[in-house]
Order: C-alpha cells, then structure tokens, then sequence
DNA sequence: ATGTCTGCAAAGCTTTTGCACTGAT
DNA sequence: ATCAGTGCAAAAGCTTTGCAGACAT
C-alpha cells in the first residue's frame, strides 16, 4: 500500500531530477520518504526532527532546498497558515480542501466531491490547471460552543450592572 | 462609489473597536482607508509606502498590530505565497478565486460563478462558513509558449549531437 | 485619570547566503 | 575530475516584544 505510493513518488523525483540534471543524493530521498511518512500539515521542524529519529541528519540550508524542489515537483504542498508554515505531502493533481477556523485555528481536512467537481469544471483563462487548494473560513463547532457560553455570562453579567435603563 | 465601499468598511471596523471596547485611533483609520485605496495584492512594506505618500507614518508594530485587527474583523485577507505574505482589501464573506502559475508565479483573480456555488453549497462538518479563498495551480499562457519554444529548441540540438541511435 | 495604543529599538524567529568540503556524475 | 549539493555558521528578513510616552475614553 505505502509502499506504492512511495515507489510513485520516487519515481516521479527520479524522472524531474534525470530530466533537470539535478543529482540523486541520499538527502533527497530520504526527505521525500519521511514527508510521505508523515500525515498531514507539519512543519520544517517536525520533519526535521523525524528525520533526526531516523538517524538522518541534514542540514537546514538542505531541508529548505529539497523542500523548495519537491515543492516545484508538486510533491509537497506549502500552506502559510496563521501559526505558520506548514507543508503537506500531496501527489500532483491532488486536491485539497481545508476547513479553517478563524477562532482557534483549527484546520480540518474535507473531502467535497461538488467542490472538486466545481473547480475542475470551471472555465479558466488561458490556463492549464494542474491542482487547487480550496480554504473555507469559519467557525468550528468548539468555538461556537464557547462563544455562546461567553455571551450567555456577558447577558447575565449586564443584567447585573445595568438593570436600570438611562432616562 | 468607492466612498460608499470607505463608508461601510470604516463603519464595520468602528461596530468592531465598540463592541471590543478598543479604540478608535487615527491610525485604525489611515490604515484602513489606504489598504481600500490600494488595488489587488500588496505587502506591508507596499502599504507603509502608501501611507508615507500621504504624509501618514506609522510605526511597525503599529502596521503588524492594525493589520491583525483588520484580519480579525476579516476587512482584509492574508495571502502566504512563494515570494510572501501579500495582504488585500476583503469586504467580509467575499470570496476569492485564485490562479496561480507555478512557473511565473503570476495570480490572476477570476470570478467563477460555479465554483463560488458550490462552496457554498458543500456540506461542512459541524462548521459556520464565513468565506473562503481558492487557490487553482497551474501554468498561464505566458509560460505555456515560452515552454513549448525550449523544448522545440531541445529537440532541434538533440537532433544535431544525437544523430545516431545506439544499435 | 486611566489604561490602551503607539513609536522605537531590541529580541526572536524563519529563511537565505557564503564558503569550504563531499560525493554523484 | 567536475561542479552540484551539502553542512555549518553567519547574515538577512520578517514579525513580535518591551518599555516609555501619547492620547482616546
């Protein structure tokens, strides 16, 4: 199972570093492998620290590189969300859509077969699409369960303040 | 026509600062004017030069706190794209269409009436959209034909230092 | 009068760069 | 044998923080 997506994944780094004379160092695999191995959004330091568990050292200067060339060989994805940036392993052609709470920050992963839909099928000019990201903005369930509470507390505390009206 | 749209954000920012007991500073103000007066995507460093021109300085941290104000009202986006944080102008629940060359780098905002329908029809888990920003990745007509003339350009030189085939 | 907001400068992060060395081709 | 790619450390950017003073309430 993983190990297919993995071979794909390689060969597909293989082809674009052939392709770009670009060389097939250690490095480069082994961080392709370990973000494949992570699941969802994670940052520069997680994987770094993966990678450390695994005994593979590498060098920040190398972990920007090969992210910025896994990132142009679409194999990774980058979101620069409020806390940060995050990266995601992500075949090309994968669509993503992230629910995004404005309140906590909390991202959820969805899967909308109609917006995907949508997006394939939407006119574009002159343009060749090749993936999307989809961001929904909004509040998560927790977040309106505390808002209520703290307006339900407000309403109470006014009443106790201000029970008589100005006249 | 634009003061009717200064009007109504200035408005909404000054419902936000009494509701949350903040101040209505001058700055709150300026800055907001001017990130509306701005057209498209722009950087911070952009909209301190825009504040400038009119005589209007502000400090850093002043721009980096009114600016998150401005975000949590949602009057204004943050984009993180490949070369940085670009803010925009954002009335609340407008939503954003992106295309996004991954070769050039060039974004083009483009109005889909499809897709705008169907993230607003998706089902969400237990979550109150607000708006949301999609992100179309691709390659734009500029970088398809410069594309297409290097590679016509390598099959011409392969032509010429491969004539042969290995037998 | 009060305490929030601002300006300035310093600190703290994240990301890039320079240089010497290593290793894939 | 080359020179792209790596490691390390320093530099450069970007964003936040601390503190003193200003000003909206």
């Amino acid at each position: 199972m993983d190990d297919i997506v993995s071979n794909k994944v390689r060969n597909i780094l293989t082809d674009y570093l052939e392709q770009n004379h670009k060389r097939k160092t250690p490095e480069r695999y082994a961080i392709l492998d370990t973000v494949y191995s992570m699941s969802g959004h994670f940052t520069l330091e997680e994987l770094n620290e993966e990678l450390e568990l695994q005994n593979f050292h590498v060098s920040k200067a190398t972990l920007y590189n090969t992210m910025n060339l896994l990132l142009s060989v679409r194999l990774v994805v980058r979101h620069n969300l409020k806390d940060g940036t995050k990266y995601e392993a992500s075949f090309r052609n994968v669509n993503h859509c992230h629910q995004i709470c404005t309140v906590c920050g909390k991202i959820t992963e969805i899967n909308s077969p109609i917006i995907v839909d949508a997006v394939c099928k939407a006119r574009l000019k002159r343009f060749i699409r090749d993936s999307f990201s989809v961001y929904i903005y909004g509040m998560c369930s927790s977040c309106q369960t505390k808002l209520n509470r703290q307006r339900a507390k407000k309403a109470k505390a006014k009443q106790k303040t201000k029970p008589k009206k100005k006249t």
